[in-house]
DNA sequence: GAAAGATTGTTGTTGACGACAACAATTGCG
DNA sequence: CGCAATTGTTGTCGTCAACAACAATCTTTC
């Protein structure tokens, strides 16, 4: 097969001539994105920079980061686990999880109890103040969820936690 | 309200004493997820990271990486673009591109041709070894589109594609 | 046509994040 | 007991998004 056979076969160019070089304007709209659009996991990806953004702004006053969030959900509904048990459970490095439980018990939001049954590992606990502020969180969170809605549809939305439950 | 009320109410502890600093073992499948899973943010999250990981490994041979791809797709897809054009249409950051064309333009598959209608901006265009490494690149990513299909169904990946058309 | 403002590519910084490697303390097992 | 495995920690590396600043160049405005 020809080399060059290959791009003038996909893209049956507007122009003929060949132009290298002539830095013609484009209309933003009409420049094709060709095999992505075939591809999941490039609309994934601009989802999920879109998704997380809209998190992070509506949580921009509480200072709350979509990770964040993540660990201190789990801690509240699983309290005594271990960093292990947390970072194993939604895919975190547990070097990672340092950090970010070192900024959230200097926030007094969490609390790293020394376990008295295996003294290598700490027991995560929410504060007092931690479990309402997780609540002040969680309706944040929820209004995110409905920004969500309004851009992908309610139903969409559905569909897809059914998709992805998998990966959870 | 009570503070301490909240967590009680959504978790009917399964140990009704307070084991604070307990460590008690936890079989990981039994941790729950609590508000997370009604979170789309979430499961696109871990997703994306698994579905990166596979392109990055389907790829691993020609050392080509999502971003990579989507720029080389692009400008085969439509020569002659600027970095601005290309940037803007992927949702990359023009600082970013620099870098990403200067590793693909070391590597000979892309080149940065002077305008001559706008001497500010570069005519972006791939190299005749550009264009047949980039049909190599499309037959990967497309195995690695069945490692999708295969993952989630192939009537699910493409309810995806439609739920997320929007923001490709 | 010249001054003022906008755009393009570039360089640099910052911070979040995933991946790895190494280490001390501790536990568990042969 | 001795040795492998686990837990938390520290550190490095590379990717990536978000900004800020800058020189060169275009465009708009007077």
């Amino acid at each position: 097969m020809t080399t060059s056979a290959t791009r003038a076969e996909r893209h049956p160019s507007p122009r003929k001539r060949a132009d290298t070089g002539a830095a013609r304007p484009h209309d933003p709209d009409e420049i094709g994105l060709d095999a992505l659009v075939g591809h999941a996991g490039y609309a994934v990806r601009r989802f999920q920079i879109w998704i997380f953004q809209d998190f992070i702004k509506t949580l921009g006053a509480v200072d709350i980061r979509p990770t964040q969030y993540s660990v201190l959900t789990v801690i509240g509904a699983n309290p005594g686990l271990s960093q292990m048990a947390v970072a194993k459970r939604l895919g975190i490095e547990r070097a990672r999880l340092v950090h970010l439980l070192d900024s959230l018990e200097q926030r007094k939001l969490v609390r790293r109890i020394k376990s008295k049954t295996d003294r290598r590992s700490h027991a995560l606990h929410l504060t007092a103040p931690g479990e309402t502020a997780l609540a002040k969180f969680k309706t944040l969170a929820a209004e995110h969820e409905r920004h969500v809605e309004a851009k992908i549809g309610k139903e969409n939305r559905e569909r897809l936690l059914e998709i992805l439950a998998g990966f959870t």
